[in-house]
RNA sequence: CGGGGCGUAGCGCAGUCUGGUAGCGCACCACACUGGGGGUGUGGUGGUCGUAGGUUCAAAUCCUGCCGUCCCGACCA
């Protein structure tokens, strides 16, 4: 491709309504356009990219057995309202209606449609398992598009389904399609971890997000950093500190705390460390009108996830308002305390371990030191309420976690029967009788992944693909080539010989200055260039630089090709 | 949905307070110079100032409604 033949949209000062810097290289290189908010055209160089994450997608998940199909967009309302979305899903679900007032939804998601599709098609579980995918654009009105093509409201989605005959099946294809994900991000050259994640609302038994880290990342992850360990952070369990807990040593006293509000308050006002004391939250019971206090360690967070997965506590997590508390306990929010409290409590693990620790009284700005438990109030339910911090010991009790944000590029479920069941998808078993099939959904967001390569690999002057993404694999840059015979019957020569040598080219052909073709070239991010000038064609070189080399290297003339060959294809 | 910001040429912005002929930089076109890191000069193209209404002799500017868009939050995956 040339240059002069090309729509290279680049720009030079940056988009004033883009905040990440994917979202402004995508801009500035000319890979997207905004058309309205949360929707985006590809211009060619983007689509170019775009094609070759979903080439990567297709061929690995063809290798692992799973079957290209292609769903409508558009989709009848009666499939959703047969697996209950319809109501459920909200207004993130796009609804439309036909001219006979019809109403249709554009999909964010293809469940209803696979699931219809295998009940009809497939009879028997000799047909089983099986894993069809497709690579689509899915329409979801979100809230809040942002991040330009990272949370947009139409995107490229590669998602796959599978169906078995049992749980033992739907993992063999679990583990198949976690690894087929691995291979996928470690071709693409992402740097990668496959997490625990929660099911969330969907349920079922597993569930592994896939997120390349970023500063930028929407998600706190969690990870061993001397085992495969990783998880959301929702998901991280916090482990009992290990060891006895340590006997009392100080008396119980009541002190007066005039105006303290918060731990950090606390702490200075009595000179005591934070992770000494503790902190006492009310939320509602999962009954009616109860109330449950949860204890956590002063300078440890609650984890809402935990805590609403508990027994007895109400889900979603509810904070009750101060004035129910003031009525159940006596105090108000910055006076609260595990000791004489008047209503059920649990407590964290970690405060479980303390000994001597400072809290509430229970009375208005007033507070207790020395308290421990079993002496001056029973030790209650324990349970793991916090979130995990850096340093933690891993849960899985290899080395200590680390905390990176991550943006979500994949996520692989095991639904069980939740669709199955509700539409009815059944084959015959071996003895002839009516089975439900259990299914298994794998998603990989194409789209994001553009996005999230770029937060990974950019530095000040753009983006810098890796190989197996950029949109040309090589840049020749002939220097003042409309003036020098010389630097043009190069450039052609080189050209067509790169092209015959099978190698992705592209070539700056226009009457620019080189100052102009060297910023271009590496903004939109090509990881190989060589520049052709007078100056070391006298000598019979060419020069070579890859996007990240500090500096060029002259390569003869006659090694060239042979020379570029072994960079780009080593 | 709540709070805040912004809508003036393709992009980035000034002008709005204090009403009086629509401006700058980049980009684009032409010509000349220049030719190894976004070069220089000359001349040009391009805007019903988001939109509807109001006030006024006169509105980008003042008033009201609406729309769009971005950020924060809530919500959701």
């Amino acid at each position: 491709m040339r240059t002069s033949n090309f729509l290279l949209a680049t720009q030079k000062e940056t988009p004033a309504d883009a905040e990440v810097i994917s979202h402004q290289l995508m801009l500035r290189a000319g890979l997207i356009r905004k058309l309205a908010s949360g929707l985006y055209t590809w211009l060619p160089l983007g689509l170019r990219v775009l094609r070759r994450v979903e080439t990567i997608v297709r061929e690995e998940m063809d290798r692992s057995g799973a079957q290209e199909v292609s769903m409508p967009v558009v989709q009848p309302a009666e499939l959703w309202q047969e697996s209950g979305r319809w109501e459920q899903y909200g207004p993130e679900l796009l609804r439309i209606q036909d001219r006979h007032q019809r109403d249709f939804c554009l999909g964010p998601t293809h469940e209803e449609v696979i699931t219809d599709l295998v009940r009809n098609e497939v009879k028997s579980y000799k047909q089983l398992p099986i894993n069809l995918y497709q690579i689509q654009t899915k329409v979801r009105d979100e809230i809040r598009p942002r991040f330009g093509i990272m949370r947009s409201r139409e995107f490229l989605m590669k998602d796959a389904y599978s169906f078995h005959i049992d749980q033992a099946s739907l993992e063999e294809t679990y583990e198949l399609m976690h690894r087929t994900y691995s291979n996928i991000f470690t071709r693409l050259g992402l740097e990668f971890r496959p997490v625990i994640a929660d099911t969330g609302s969907i349920g079922g038994s597993g569930s592994h997000e896939f997120h390349v880290l970023a500063n930028s990342g929407e998600d706190a992850i969690a990870f061993s950093d001397s085992s495969d360990y990783a998880a959301n952070i929702e998901m991280a369990e916090a482990l009992a500190p290990s060891g006895e807990r340590p006997a009392p040593a100080a008396e119980l006293a009541e002190v007066a705390t005039p105006g303290v509000k918060s731990i950090e308050e606390l702490a200075n006002f009595l000179g005591v460390n934070p992770a000494s004391t503790v902190k006492t939250l009310v939320v509602a019971a999962d009954n009616d009108s109860g109330l449950v206090a949860l204890v956590l360690r002063g300078d440890h967070q609650l984890n809402a996830i935990k805590a609403e997965k508990l027994e007895g506590i109400a889900s979603p997590l509810q904070m009750a308002d101060e004035e129910t508390v003031r009525r159940a306990c006596g105090a108000g929010f910055g006076s609260l305390g595990p000791v004489g409290i008047a209503i059920p409590v649990i407590v964290d693990r970690a405060a479980a371990h303390l000994a001597d620790f400072t809290c509430g009284a229970n009375r208005e700005e007033t507070h207790l030191t020395g308290a421990n438990w079993d002496r001056d109030c029973p030790l209650p339910r324990v349970e793991d309420l916090r979130e995990v911090i850096e340093g933690d010991p891993s849960p899985d009790g290899t080395g200590r976690l680390q905390i990176k944000r991550g943006i979500e590029v994949g996520h692989i479920f095991q639904l069980g029967t939740k669709y199955s069941e509700a539409m009815e998808a059944r084959v015959l078993d071996e003895n002839g009788k009516n089975i439900t099939v259990t299914m298994g959904c794998y998603g990989i967001g194409v789209s994001r992944i553009v996005a999230a390569a770029i937060e990974q690999n950019h530095d000040d002057r753009g983006i810098i693909w890796p190989a197996s993404m950029a949109p040309f694999e090589l840049a020749i840059l002939p220097l003042n080539m409309q003036k020098s015979e010389a630097v043009a019957s190069c450039a052609e020569d080189l050209y067509q010989r790169l092209q015959e040598a099978g190698l992705d080219v592209l070539m700056d052909d226009r009457n620019e200055r080189p100052g102009v073709k060297f910023a271009d070239m590496e903004l939109i991010g090509i990881p190989h260039r060589i520049v052709i000038g007078d100056r070391a064609l006298a000598e019979g070189n060419i020069e070579y630089k890859g996007r990240r080399d500090d500096d060029s290297r002259l390569v003869p003339m006659g090694d060239i090709v042979e020379f570029l060959r072994e960079q780009l294809r080593p």
